[in-house]
Parts: structure tokens; C-alpha cells; sequence
DNA sequence: GTCTATATTCCGATAGAC
DNA sequence: GTCTATCGGAATATAGAC
């Protein structure tokens, strides 16, 4: 767990251990610190993750995250300019989208809906990559940027690979139904946490909701083969 | 829309006209108002579901809500002790469960999910029944209630009508697994509000969507018929 | 039942010393 | 870059008059 690390330069020390050390004297870095810039800023980000993640926006407040991240308050600001800068910075993509998204439409055509199952599964799975998702997806039914963020995201994705592969005109709806079909799927097993979808393992959600997934973006949908 | 008449007793008149009147000579009313009570609490109810679903629980004021019904803040508190109370009331479901479960599952057991799609749809396409779900969605990724209300509502209703009517020790999977489907399917179209999802209209989404949750509910998940 | 006044708490943001 | 001190404001909730 990431918790442990970051328990161990927890609030008591920190705050002592790192003030007045504003460059000590360490020739094991070849040229030293690049001035101006500690590891201050990240360690505010990811005590802002967890906090926007686990209370939401509005919970969350600065002096919490300046206790977690062992800083003073008025570093978070000095850094972030404002509360709202710190969400988004803590909203920012922890991976390379267009990278996983080949990951997933390329390949056989015949199981992309349990290849795009498995990898957001993994995504939430990992503790790195979890963070910033549950404050984007918490957020998008409440900030206004988050749900743009979400949107983005789908259209460049899911829709954009989706769209880029085919003529059917029916593609950004197939995308769109399928990415409501995993916010559904990560919201009840991930966030809300409701069992038994919530202890079951990873093969078992793919072999479940992969086919629907399928469906959505390769088999019928409506009628016919097309939706206006 | 329901927003008009509101609108029509507004905040700038409402108070003036109700306060110092505690009861007038009005004998166009048989016996008079019942005393202690008065349409004041469902007003309250109305204005705090529209300000919820709206704005979600931590930027929504008591002070807000009174504004909007055009009473007084302290009213609010008197009537429903606390914000929280104040939440509680306005998730409180505005219809009849169990007679809509019994109208989507009793039925040829061919379309269910998309009986199952159709209702869902229209209870979020009613003005009267939306906000409180609306403030239930918003608020089950961030307030406790509302999450536990949710997770009751889809063990009660989706799993509990599948499981009285099958045998199937997978019900229970299959039930939440279609109920991810509409939390997704609804958060998309109503919530947020991504296009082309968002303006399809309701037999769109059925066609696209039923088989999906017929599938979920009735026909094959995992590798088997069964999954643990 | 309705309203006034206020107690109490806590937040985001700023200014400026070191 | 880091921290102290504080400003200005808004929120929930309470006490009690009418």
C-alpha cells in the first residue's frame, strides 16, 4: 500500500525535518537539486488524490491536505494558486490513453469488449492509476470540469478509436453506450462498492460484462445495424 | 414545467405575503387551515430536491433552500432538525417500488430488459420523479446514505424480484450487473449529459440498451449459467 | 408556527517575514 | 521556497421573542 510510505514522513516530522534544508550540500546528485523545485509538489498531489478521491471536492479542504501532505497550508496555495487548480491537477491522466486504447482495438476484433473490461478493471485495480480516476468520475456528477474531463476522454477514446476503425455511422453512439456500461460497472464495484460485485475477481467481471461491451461496439445495436 | 409555478411565488414576494398572517379571515375555506400544519415542509421538500440534484449536498444552503420556497431559514431546521435530515427527506423515493418492479418482471420474460430500460427512462423523464433520484445518484458516490439507499433499492428491487423468481444462485450477480448498466446508462444520458446519448430518444436507448440487460438479467453471463 | 438575532466554527485566500 | 498570522466571509445551528 502507498499509505505506509507516506505514513512514515507523516505530519509530526516532516514539517521540521524539511524546513531550513533549503539545499544542503549532497554531491551524490551530479549537479545538485535543480533549484526551485522539491518533491513538495507531488507529495501535496497525491495527499490531494486521496483526500478529493475519498471526501470529495467540497470536503476536502486545504488545511487537511497540507496536514496529510506534512506541508503548510500556504504551500498548497503557493503551488496550486487555488483549491480548484489542485483538482485539476489532481484530475490529470496518470497514463497514456491512446496507448492503452490501441492496446485494446487492436488485436482481434472478436474480444474487444473483454480486452476494454480487463484494462479499466486494471486501471482501478492499480493503486498509482486509482486515485485520479475516483476524483474524476466522484466529480463528474458535480464539477463542471470533471464531467467536461469525462466527456474528453470518452469522445478521444473509446469513440475516437471506435470511429477511426469503421464507417458505421452508428459509431459514437456504440462508444457512448459502451463507456456508460463501464461507468456503471466501475461505480457500483469500485466506488459505491456493492456486493457480490465488489469481491468478484476481475475474470469473473470480464466474463460477465465483457460480451455486452462486445456488443455494444462491434454486434447489433437497435434495429438494424444503424442508429441515428 | 414545474419551475414556472414555482417561479410565479417567488422569493421577492413570498415572504412578505406569508409573514404577520399567521391566519386570515379567509371563509372561502370551510373549517380554516388544520392548525399546525401547512403546505410549508412540501415546499421545503421541493425546493431543497431541486437545489440538491442541482447544486449536490455541500453547496446547497439552508439559507438557499428557504430562499427558493420562500420561507424562512429557521423553518427549515425546525421542520427538519438538521441539513442532514433535510438530505434525508428529499431522498426519499417518490414512487412505488415494488409495484413497477412487479409491472417490469411479471410480463413475457422475452423483453424484460427492455420493459426494465423503458421504465427507468421514464421515471428520470418525469419532472416529478427526477430530482430525488437525481440526488440519490449524485450523492451515492459521496454521501453514505444515499449510497446505502441506493445499494437497498437494487438488492429490494432488481435482485429481489429476480431472485423470488428463479433458482439461479447467480441471480444476485445478474441482478446488480444490470443494475450497473442503468447507473451508467442514467449518469450518462441525465446526469452528466454526453452527446449523442443525451438527446436520443427513449426508443433509441431501449433498442440499443434492452438486450443488454435481458442479457444481463436472463441469459448467458461467464462461461456457464453460472457464476459464483 | 414563524421569525430575529446571534453563537460558534471553520474555510479559502492574502500579505509579508525569513 | 517555506512559513506565521490573519483577514473576511459564510455556514449550520441555537435561543428565544412574538
Amino acid at each position: 500500500m502507498a499509505a505506509a510510505d507516506e505514513a512514515a514522513r507523516g505530519v509530526a516530522g516532516a514539517t521540521l525535518v524539511r524546513s531550513g534544508t533549503k539545499h544542503a550540500e549532497n554531491p551524490a546528485t551530479p549537479r545538485g537539486r535543480r533549484p526551485g523545485q522539491t518533491d513538495t509538489k507531488k507529495l501535496i498531489l497525491e495527499a490531494a488524490g486521496r483526500l478529493f478521491a475519498s471526501a470529495g471536492y467540497e470536503r476536502t479542504t486545504i488545511r487537511a491536505v497540507a496536514e496529510r501532505a506534512g506541508v503548510d497550508p500556504a504551500l498548497v496555495m503557493h503551488y496550486f494558486s487555488s483549491k480548484e487548480g489542485l483538482l485539476r491537477a489532481a484530475m490529470e491522466w496518470p497514463v497514456d490513453v491512446d496507448q492503452i486504447a490501441r492496446g485494446i482495438f487492436e488485436g482481434d476484433p472478436e474480444h474487444i469488449g473483454e480486452r476494454l473490461v480487463r484494462t479499466v478493471c486494471g486501471l482501478w485495480e492499480d493503486e498509482t492509476t486509482r486515485h485520479p480516476l475516483v476524483v474524476i468520475l466522484r466529480n463528474s456528477v458535480q464539477h463542471e470540469d470533471a464531467g467536461r474531463l469525462a466527456s474528453e476522454f470518452v469522445r478521444q477514446v473509446i469513440v475516437g478509436q471506435l470511429v477511426s476503425r469503421t464507417d458505421d455511422p452508428s459509431a459514437p453512439l456504440r462508444g457512448l453506450l459502451a463507456h456508460s456500461a463501464l461507468v456503471g460497472l466501475v461505480a457500483v464495484r469500485y466506488v459505491i462498492g456493492i456486493e457480490p460485485l465488489a469481491s468478484a475477481s476481475v475474470d469473473e467481471v470480464v466474463q460477465a460484462a465483457g460480451p455486452a461491451l462486445q456488443r455494444y461496439l462491434m454486434g447489433d445495436i437497435g434495429a438494424g445495424d444503424e442508429v441515428t
